[in-house]
DNA sequence: AAATTATGTTCAAAATAATGAACATTAGTT
DNA sequence: AACTAATGTTCATTATTTTGAACATAATTT
C-alpha cells in the first residue's frame, strides 16, 4: 500500500535485520545456496521464475539476500529446484566438513567397580534423541540403566565376549555376533559373563517428546 | 499468478493458497505445531510474542494457518521455543521417528576388492534414515561411496587399524580410537591402511529428499 | 561497430504480512 | 449471576514482500 520515500526502498531489509553472516542468531541466509542450485540444474532467473511461480525480481532479491522471503515462496522455490525445504534452510548455516575426534576427546563413562566402560562415540538430538557407544567391559562387569522413557530403543551388537541382558522381568543372552534390541521403557542392566570380555557396540534412540 | 485479491481481509491465504492438508504439494503448514510447542512450553500467545519479538496478533494468525509467515517470522518463534526451525518445519507433517522398525532395504555398499567388509547392524527409517554398521577391512580394503544425499552425515569410529577417509577434496587419518564425522554430500572413500586390520563401526544418517 | 539476444537488476504499484489496540471469549471469584 | 482476570481473535494501520514492466549489462550475431 504505502511505500517508504526513501528511495533505497528493497535494500533495507539485508542492512537493518540481516546484516553479515549468519552466525546462527540470525535466521538462516538462503540465497547463495538458492543461487548455488539454480546455477547447478542450469536455470536462468526467468526459467525458474516460470517454474516455481515466483516472480524474477523477487528472485534476484532474494538470492541476494535483499529480501525475507515468505515461507510460501521458500517452498515454491525449493520444489522447482527439487530440493527439500529444510536441507535449503539449513544449509545457510555452514557446517564444517569434517568433525574429528581424538582419543582423549571421546567422552568415557566408567561403572563404579570400573570393569564396564562406555564410550560415547556420539549424539545427535532434536525431536528425538539419538546415541551411540562402544562398550568393553571384562567379566562381571554391569552397567545399570535406568528407563529412558517410553518408546526408547536400545540395539546391541556384541563383537566378542558374552552379554547377559536384563530389561523388566525378561533376559536374553547374547554371543559373540548378535545383535538384540529391546524397549527401554524400563530400568535395564548389562552384565559381562566372561570369560573374555564384552565388546560391542550400542546405538540408542531415546524417545524425548511425548506426543502421541 | 499466485493470489486472486478477494477483498475478505487477512484470511484469504488459507483458503486459497494453502487450504487442506499438508499433502507435500503445498508449503508446510506449521501453526498446529507451534500451537503445540508453545503449550508445551506453557506459554500463552502474549509470552510468546514478548519472547519471540513476534506479535501476538500474527501468532494467533500463523498458529491458525491464517497467514503465510516470513522466513525470519518463523526464525524468531523457533528461536523462542528453543525448537530447530528445521525441525518446526519438518514436524508439522511427518509422524514420529520410531513407529515400526523395520530391517529392510539394506544398502548396497560393496567393497571393490573384496578386503572391505560391512556388516549392516542395524536400520531405521522414516523422515531421515538412520543405519549402522561395523566394518573390517583388511591392508589395503577400500570402500567407495557415493554421495548420500545432501545433508546426510557419516560417523565413524575406529577401533584398530588405520584408516583413510577421503571426502570430496579433503582427507584425514584415523587412528585407533578416534572418531571422524563428515557431511556425505559428495562420494566419499574410505580405505585401511594397515598394516593390521581396519575395525570399526559407522553411524549414517540419511537425508531422505522426499517430502516437501 | 551496431543490432540482437540473453540475463540480471531496479522501479512503482499491488498484495499481504506484521503490528498495536480494541474486541470477544473463556475461566475463575465474589 | 455479575465481576474480574486471563487468554485468544479481529480490526485498522503500517511495514514489507511480491509482482510485472522498464532498465541495465553482458554476450553473441550480423
Amino acid at each position: 500500500m504505502q511505500q517508504k520515500k526513501d528511495t533505497s526502498s528493497s535494500s533495507s531489509f539485508a542492512r537493518d535485520a540481516f546484516a553479515g553472516q549468519n552466525t546462527s542468531d540470525r535466521p538462516p541466509l538462503v540465497g547463495k545456496e538458492i543461487q548455488r542450485l539454480r546455477q547447478e540444474h542450469q536455470l536462468t532467473l526467468d526459467e525458474l521464475a516460470s517454474k516455481s511461480g515466483v516472480s524474477k525480481s523477487i528472485l534476484s532479491q532474494i538470492e541476494r539476500d535483499h529480501s525475507n522471503p515468505t515461507l510460501s515462496t521458500i517452498w515454491r522455490i525449493s520444489q522447482a529446484l527439487k530440493q527439500p525445504l529444510v536441507d535449503m534452510l539449513s544449509s545457510g548455516e555452514e557446517k564444517p566438513l569434517f568433525e574429528h575426534l581424538k582419543v582423549n576427546q571421546t567422552p568415557v563413562v566408567t561403572s563404579t567397580d570400573g570393569k564396564f566402560v562406555l564410550k560415547i562415540l556420539g549424539t545427535l538430538g532434536t525431536v528425538s534423541t539419538l546415541q551411540w557407544y562402544e562398550f568393553k567391559a571384562e567379566e562381571g562387569g554391569i552397567l545399570e540403566s535406568e528407563s529412558h522413557g517410553s518408546g526408547s530403543l536400545e540395539n546391541l551388537t556384541l563383537v566378542s565376549g558374552k552379554l547377559l541382558v536384563i530389561s523388566g522381568t525378561e533376559s536374553r543372552e547374547l554371543i559373540s555376533g548378535e545383535t538384540l534390541r529391546f524397549l527401554t521403557d524400563s530400568p535395564h542392566r548389562l552384565e559381562s559373563l566372561g570369560p573374555e570380555p564384552a565388546h560391542g557396540f550400542m546405538v540408542n534412540l531415546l524417545n524425548s517428546n511425548e506426543s502421541f
